[in-house]
DNA sequence: CAGCATCCTACGCGATACTG
DNA sequence: CAGTATCGCGTAGGATGCTG
């Protein structure tokens, strides 16, 4: 039963996480935004609705199963609608909803001081590295 | 030679990313804020200077590992520099840079934007769970 | 006290193949 | 066309034990 230890102390551990997860909304949206292609998929999404397959090409270098379950994801959190036309073959459009939209300038925002500033933390990094190259 | 396809995609697929990441600076500072532990550091530090135990007692949760990991990261980025008290024991003492404390303010748009669309966020969900629920 | 090195496992995600 | 199901590797990250 020793080896219930370990599994018991993750299980812990990652409770006291979802515990606090589940409370705070900032990090709820943090690990939204934080998904690799969410904030593509709603860049994209900006300009208008688009089709499964136009969203395939923009945001390319996306697998086809990360845009599909980054979609869902989207899609449930209420940020993107999804529209099927049962033509044949089928179509699929995905569009912002009005929450979706009012994502957005948070989204630019974010983009904007990256603008601004990820030159000073690329300054940063070089200097740090720079610093601690010579005693590996 | 088959068996190289396969990590040679890989690889290519890994570049392509890469390669967007490296030239996209909203997405470098999405990675960054995206980091669990990150955003949490940053509101710990925003009080002022903190040693590395207050850290750790304050983020609780958060393994020595990733914490020492996180600090890192983000002194490398300039947001947080470190300062050693060489005294017995050692003392270390973390605050944010002019640029940690400029990321704040993004932060809590971050922060109030979640607090006030995340319960909408939350309806989505038990809507949509409730809606694909019985068809399992 | 503040951290680094090691080990090991769970899970994310890409690749692949199959459906309506 | 727009997915779902399955497999397998890579790696993030927690646990543990050692240093100055």
């Amino acid at each position: 039963m020793a080896t219930q230890t370990a599994a018991e102390r993750r299980e812990e551990a990652r409770q006291r996480y979802n515990a606090y997860v589940a409370t705070c909304p900032s990090r709820k949206l943090l690990d939204t935004l934080s998904d690799k292609w969410v904030s593509l998929a709603l860049t994209a999404l900006a300009g208008g609705p688009r089709r499964y397959s136009e969203l395939a090409r923009t945001i390319a270098g996306v697998s086809q199963k990360m845009l599909t379950q980054t979609l869902r994801t989207m899609e449930r959190d209420g940020l993107v609608s999804r529209t099927v036309t049962p033509s044949v073959p089928v179509r699929v459009d995905y569009r912002l909803t009005p929450l979706g939209e009012d994502l957005m300038p948070l989204l630019e925002a974010i983009k904007r001081w990256a603008e601004i500033h990820m030159e000073d933390v690329e300054a940063a990094r070089q200097a740090y590295d720079r610093r601690s190259g010579h005693r590996p």
